[in-house]
DNA sequence: AGGGCCATGTAACCTGTTACATGATTGA
DNA sequence: TCAATCATGTAACAGGTTACATGGCCCT
């Protein structure tokens, strides 16, 4: 349901292909959902045999042909109506294998714990780069002004739309940084154990 | 898979009921792992399909007989591979509704995303009680305890436990507050912009 | 020469949610 | 009297992942 919802929010912004849809949902929503790209066709399809959305086929040669989706004004009324009706709750459900692993961590040993907690700080590490990469939403501009032109129907305010996706750039930013804390205050729990345990 | 491994790693701790394994789910992984009773159950059959647990049946009167799942020699072994083994990406995909909605804010009006930051924010609010309450995971213990009587083969040294326990309370306070601090952040520039354009 | 980008999709599978079925006991 | 706790499960559905199928162009 929501990705049909977000593949609509984002056609708003222009018509585009499930390629193209794909390369934004990497580079806008990456930080709070993900999808394939199986899967977004998949939704495309459903959404097409609902009336939210019409392709057009345009033809290449040496490559498929490109299938633009455009969105219809029976889409946009369903996504206005599910923009407006919040869940009655609001937090999403964590599920963070990793965390399963520290909770049985006395069956692992100090040692392979702290290595792992570092493993996880690096890769936090090259996700802040990432965020930092995203920030500025370049790509999503860029790709919906090139897809966007000759197209009267479709004018976006970038200004103010880039106010709404800083706040969900800052939320990865804050919970990426706090996950790092947390792993480093874990390693010197263990550190500091282990120096009263070997004087 | 991960919450296989999950109910091997509590039978660990002693032999218990599928309705024990919900409560204790509950109870200790919940704020990083969730499970539904029809799931538990589900995984618990294909675990014993699988040699991994075996189930005793404890006749009652006026309810259901209760049975009680042990873990096997076999399902220690798969645990503790499968606990060492760690995957080769450790921060898990995040999937959060209320960011895409946040996102697309600039179709919602302030005012409603507001309303709907201070929601979250209250939400959040009520998830710290929990997080207070499963703190010295006090029911973990209590209900091991209870079902590990008379069960010479397993001793729980929880003092040793609760380090790592600890550990995943940790990030449990740490990421709610952080999260709070953020709709806080969202609400006063949401705030600012209102004054500024409306002096 | 090999990887990444462009471009479409199908099929099988795994995991999680929700609804259904059943029902006594206990405490507020 | 109503909700919670105890106690088992099945069935249908929804959503996400992975593998498969196809293949040229461009850059290093």
């Amino acid at each position: 349901m929501v990705l049909q919802y977000a593949i609509l929010g984002i056609l708003n912004y222009a018509p585009l292909t499930g390629y193209n849809l794909k390369t934004l949902v990497d580079k806008s929503l990456n930080h709070f959902w993900k999808a394939s790209l199986s899967q977004i066709y998949r939704e495309l399809s459903v959404l097409e045999r609902n009336g939210y959305v019409v392709s057009d086929i345009l033809p290449q040669e040496d490559r498929p042909d490109k299938k633009v989706y455009t969105i219809t004004v029976a889409g946009k009324k369903a996504f206005r109506e599910w923009l407006g009706d919040f869940p009655e709750t609001l937090s999403a459900p964590r599920r963070d294998e990793f965390l399963v692993r520290i909770f049985f961590g006395s069956q692992l040993g100090d040692a392979e714990l702290k290595k792992q907690l570092g493993r996880y700080i690096e890769e936090r590490r090259s996700i802040q780069k990432k965020i930092d990469e995203i920030r500025n939403h370049k790509h999503l501009s860029r790709l919906v002004e090139q897809n966007n032109k000759n197209n009267q129907k479709i004018t976006i305010d970038f200004e103010k739309e880039t106010r709404y996706w800083r706040f969900t750039i800052n939320r990865a930013q804050i919970i990426n940084d706090a996950y790092i804390r947390w792993a480093e205050e874990c390693i010197e729990e263990l550190e500091d154990r282990n120096k009263t345990n070997s004087p």
